[in-house]
DNA sequence: CCCATATTTGTAAACGTTTACATCATTTGC
DNA sequence: GCAAATGATGTAAACGTTTACAAATATGGG
């Protein structure tokens, strides 16, 4: 059942199966056709494992996100697989459940040739324990991309491919402000997100363009999670002092959110405003339909991707991030806040 | 950078290297040491495609599902992974898109050393094609488990793992009936999927078993995904006369009708009831949180996983479905019909 | 019909491991 | 202290491909 069976039976040598396979175009039609007969009558399928170990490569792909879970992924998941069907690629899928993971355990991957390259959704901040330098073992980076995810400005000069998170959330926020909205909430994602920060900072920096102050009770830790954000949600239907709006970092946590809110009888939009952020498909059948960011998952995934696979080839595949654009989709859960 | 670069620095031979990574107990300690700074010299990190390629073992296993985005599938999924992080297998996902594919498609990752198994997360009928007989090349069938989808009868010995269908949509339907309901709906899901019918069969034979008709009118195809849903459920409140429960083959389905009905002005559950299928992590925060039939979704993966595992190790894993417990859990989207 | 050239095929080495077997070193029992 | 037994290490083959190079065969021009 190797190619030295189809070999033997079509009375050839294994160099002409071989090619036979690989550059068909290179072996007459009469021999071809003895190969291919040959091949049918063995039901002889090309062992995988010894191609790639001759050729040096495993082509595959781990693709390391947090949650496989969160349906946002799943739109880049779409984007990176139409690139990785066209390239020849299997996808590897690690969650990391949003632990952080050491450096090495991500390059270790492509430097024992478990796989050719890594697609990074998830926060890169880890990598800059000790010092800044990021750097493989002999010196050399493995192809890694990261896509959605901010990265640490000490590694910026780092392959990513994401939305401009601050400016996104600035926008966002800018929004409820143009509503009326003056107590706005703020349901932020892991602490340790980089991307979290950055919507943050966005928020404060819109806030603080309106000349509107930003209680610290304003700003609460969703953990990334749909439980997470109810209890955020909680803590702020509780305040004094109640915020009209609240924007949460993800959709998934706006769910959340918003759950909480009709629990605790108040109305959505006419008592609380909500923003989410990633534009996920179940934001629009949400009750009322959700306030949020859009980013463009199928191509920040088909981009992902196609950046690692020229790094792969050894290509020039530049520095530093590419910015996708964003679009803020105003649906029901925003409106002007009560009088 | 390979065994050999290990070896010569430490002045030992391959076999030695070999021996350290593989069973150092086999190794005397004075040598070991040896090994070990050599290793952390070079930085050598063994060839994961040569080691595979020579024990004949991808130490890959295949998940093939309808679709990644499904929340349902997360978890079982979650439950695949903590078996295969335990038994050192890698997961590939294929996502069919809920295309039906031949079955040489799946067998041939097998026989081409892709893989060394397939966890079939889809449908088996499109298997069915010819004949009844399912037989790989050579007449072996590959390590293949089938988990939550049904298998068609004539393949009843294949390996799976799932709920009992029929009767847990029984359950369902009776909980309807015996709230008080004569009119119900079933929305199905794709009618190539054998686990819908088995939904259906379960429904209707509830109706029946209660004496009640079941109208054509009733039973939609959803396509399984939530735009098919709602648009059957808009083809069943056109109706003259308007069902007052309607019974989804699955939570995600069941969202896309609560929004439709929604959308019609009609309330949940006053006006109309919906129960679901699966609960996924989104039924209980929806508004109002929807009643459905739970399935043990991480047991079933872990099942669908081990059992794999052990066809795998050539070890007898037994023939036909392995049934797992479903529950109804009853939330406050089901209740009397409107007098 | 022969030589030069182009095309097709064959030979054999290489990829980096693991492992059966042989060899060498060490311990144990007397 | 020696033989036997045990333990540690080395040698070399094997896994199934791909591919550089050599050899053989076909093609074409004169």
């Amino acid at each position: 059942m190797s190619i030295k069976d189809v070999a033997k039976l079509a009375g050839v040598s294994i160099a002409t199966v071989s090619r036979y396979l690989n550059s068909p175009e290179a072996v007459r039609e009469k021999t071809r056709k003895k190969v291919r007969e040959a091949i049918r009558q063995t039901g002889y399928a090309p062992n995988t494992l010894a191609r790639n170990f001759r050729r040096g490569k495993t082509s595959l792909v781990v693709v390391v996100l947090p949650s496989v879970g969160d349906p946002f992924f799943a739109g880049v998941m779409r984007g990176i697989w139409r690139v990785a069907d066209e390239e020849g690629y299997s996808i590897l899928i690690r969650e990391t459940q949003f632990n952080t993971h050491a450096f090495d355990e991500y390059t270790d991957i492509v430097f024992s040739k478990q796989a050719d390259g890594i697609v990074l959704l998830a926060s890169i901040s880890p990598f800059m324990q000790g010092d800044a330098e990021v750097t493989g073992k002999g010196g050399r980076v493995p192809p890694i991309v990261v896509g959605c995810e901010a990265v640490a400005p000490q590694l910026s000069p780092f392959p990513s491919v994401r939305v401009d998170n601050a400016r996104a959330a600035a926008e966002a926020t800018e929004h409820l402000i143009g509503l009326g909205h003056k107590r706005i909430a703020f349901i932020s994602g892991l602490a340790a997100s980089l991307l979290t920060r950055d919507r943050e900072q966005g928020y404060r920096s819109a806030m603080a363009a309106a000349g509107l102050a930003v209680s610290e009770h304003w700003v609460v830790e969703g953990r990334q999670t749909l439980e997470g954000a109810r209890a955020a949600t909680r803590r702020l239907l509780a305040l004094e002092a109640r915020p009209t709006a609240i924007f949460c970092a993800n959709d998934e946590m706006a769910m959340g959110a918003m759950r909480e809110i009709r629990r605790a009888g108040l109305r959505i939009p006419q008592d609380i405003s909500v923003v989410g952020f990633d534009d996920i498909r179940y934001a629009e059948i949400l009750d009322p339909p959700l306030t949020t960011v859009a980013q463009p998952v199928e191509e920040i995934g088909e981009r992902t991707m196609r950046r690692l696979c020229r790094a792969i080839d050894g290509g020039d595949i530049g520095a530093g991030p590419e910015i996708v654009s964003h679009r803020l989709v105003v649906r029901e859960s925003s409106a002007a806040p009560p009088k």
